[in-house]
DNA sequence: GCTCTAATGTACGGACTAGTACGTTAACTG
DNA sequence: CAGTTAACGTACTAGTCCGTACATTAGAGC
């Protein structure tokens, strides 16, 4: 059989990809110019040779380890169903989905964290990136079509927004859990933590867009 | 008179002073790694050699920045006054101060950012910021027990959250302006949203601390 | 099996970068 | 105004790090 054997020795394909999930470690653990390249080399099964052979440049795959790590949240969040819920319970199982999955992919957070030190410039380099649409905004902007219409929601704020405040509150308890937990002595991360400020972040958004009018 | 000159030649506390400036600059736009002693001196009056005399390596000096920015920081909201404030808007006041202090300390927020990069190894290295207490968190106390006593405020919730949610909020747009703008298109530093997002951050606050318990 | 090329390994270069050895001078003290 | 020292400048080093020239081989197609 001519079928590529798992253990081939010479697989484009298999070193490409290592390639990219070593750099994603040391890229979000380092920086981008505290990453080294050797480094990436020596955590392989193959040579620093085969970075440039396949990426050419530090910096260029530094925005492919960006493409991918973009690309596999995207794919997460298309598949967030919450449509056939009823507006405010969409509205916050989608924000506990989004604080699971900030939960869940730590070296992303970091990459985009690193990626704003920078001003978003390798991003902007990227043609890919530049033009990723986002499929949460579609569906945001649908729950808070149907709660307004309902009555439930009064606040008057767009998708964007209402992303925006679900993703801050997401970002920064994974982000900045290490100097809040230094000068605060509380740590985000801890399960008991965790799962309060779990239940905080669908609660907010619910507050907020239902609005102020409670003495009526 | 031998009163120190302003235009004398050698002067300890200026010279270090325009260190730790120069120095701010450069770890704020380029990160730990990526910052370089080399450019710091270039960009001041004296040498590199006087940043060692003064800090010894590139990572004192590196902390002597954060010490120097997050007293600072510290000093402005020592003096936020909201306390005559009724509970309801002594909450929300504060967390307009709070976006207001954001938005003003652009490379604090990014020191801050790259910090948690590098897990806050360094604000632990330091004495000064380990036991660096922070009176934002007795007055958000006092507001909330106020308001919970009059019964504005029926959600639970302890001063560090309430300063977590209000801080994510302020910290995410300005940290996360670049990659939000380059994939969302909305620029959330320009003037029109920066306002719109001031409000909503107080609502935000106010609405979740008064509760869900308006049908009533 | 032979050939051709994609894929891989080795060894090195050139530029950069943190840190220092050594020398000098301004300014305070008495 | 002489002596002392804190403050400052110059020139250099040792090591690091991105990138590459050159050599080699596995494997696909004929």
């Amino acid at each position: 059989m001519t079928l590529p054997q798992a253990t081939r020795q010479r697989d484009a394909e298999r070193t490409r990809a290592e390639i990219l999930e070593v750099a994603q470690r040391e890229f979000a653990r380092n920086g981008y110019a505290g990453a080294r390249v050797d480094e990436i080399a020596a955590l392989m099964r193959t040579t620093k040779r085969m970075i440039y052979y396949y990426f050419g440049s530090k910096e260029r795959l530094y925005i492919a380890v960006l493409e991918k790590a973009y690309a596999e949240v995207r794919e997460v969040e298309r598949t967030a169903d919450v449509e056939h819920l009823a507006p405010v319970e969409a509205i916050r199982t989608l924000a506990e989905l989004t604080f699971d999955h900030h939960d869940a992919h730590r070296e992303f957070i970091k990459l985009v964290a690193i990626e704003n030190i920078h001003q978003a410039e390798h991003i902007r380099k990227s043609e890919v990136l530049a033009n990723l649409g986002t499929p949460v905004l579609d569906l945001i902007e649908r729950i808070l079509d149907s709660g307004t219409a309902s009555g439930e929601f009064v606040t008057e704020a767009d998708a964007i927004d209402v992303h925006m405040m679900i993703s801050a509150f997401c970002f920064f308890r994974v982000a900045n859990q290490h100097t809040f937990g230094a000068l605060f002595g509380r740590d985000m991360a801890a399960p008991e933590h965790r799962a309060r400020l779990r239940r905080m972040v669908g609660e907010m958004v619910v507050s907020y867009l239902k609005g102020p009018d409670r003495s009526a």
